[in-house]
DNA sequence: CTACATGCAAATGCTTTGCAACCTA
DNA sequence: TAGGTTGCAAAGCATTTGCATGTAG
């Protein structure tokens, strides 16, 4: 939680940045360890998970707070939902806009200071679909 | 995941979900065990964890999908939104309709099939308001 | 009776952390 | 060179699980 003020741009930092920009995924703290693994084999699991702290807290990334195990990644830091297959834990972005009059509407009616919202669908992915009802009658 | 289909309503079943009925917070798992400990000294604290889990897939009880490290419960078991202190992880309910809409937004729009939907505002409960800005000058 | 449950302890899985060596600005 | 950073390993913590024993129906 304590974090020295001055960031220095690591190469460790840099490549799992750029990892992270090439995915279309919301991957998790392992699935980047592995795709940085390959260009730097000897980086530790410890140090991504610092590196995706740090690069969280400047702002160049993003934390999913989804409901799911594990914590997920994803270097679109513009505001919006997802949708989780309950199945196999895919994450996609949920195309649908945000919903910024929401926080409005608790105004007053509770006692806590709103700072912001998340919205999370959970459904099934295709492959999901399929494999759940192999003999389903279309 | 795999659980019997006959459920006994045992000694610690039965107190699990009394305790959990008189609470209007969100407990997590371990308070339960605190609390249910209290009348029953030698119970397990993975017996509490299988017995929630239980409770939930009979539906007597809502294992919450929040983004917080825990997994908190609740007995109301209808649909409702919830409101997170991201400073202490207290947790109520959302003075807030569902927004039965929602789903139907999203349809056509995803190759996902459509589940549900989960709603979770973040803020600062009254206390951690209090201590974020003590020299707040209203 | 017997299938389901419990208590206990060990195991699991994700994440964090202490520390000495190592870099980056 | 100083302070941030790394690799490694160990620790942390919530949750799950194997197993022998206990019990509800």
């Amino acid at each position: 939680m304590l974090q020295p003020k001055n960031k220095r741009m690591t190469r460790q930092r840099k490549v799992i940045l750029e990892e992270l920009l090439k995915q279309n995924a919301h991957p998790s703290a392992d699935e980047i360890y592995q795709m940085v693994r390959r260009r730097m084999p000897r980086i530790s699991l410890g140090t991504v998970y610092r590196n995706l702290e740090v690069l969280a807290n400047m702002g160049k990334i993003q934390k999913l707070e989804l409901s799911g195990a594990l914590k997920r990644y994803d270097w679109d830091t513009n505001k919006h939902y997802h949708i989780r297959c309950v199945c196999c834990d895919r994450v996609d972005d949920a195309p649908i806009a945000p919903l910024n009059q929401l926080e409005n509407d608790l105004y007053g009616a509770t006692v806590f200071e709103i700072i912001g919202h998340n919205l999370e669908f959970t459904g099934l992915c295709p492959e999901c679909s399929k494999k759940a009802a192999p003999n389903h009658a279309e």
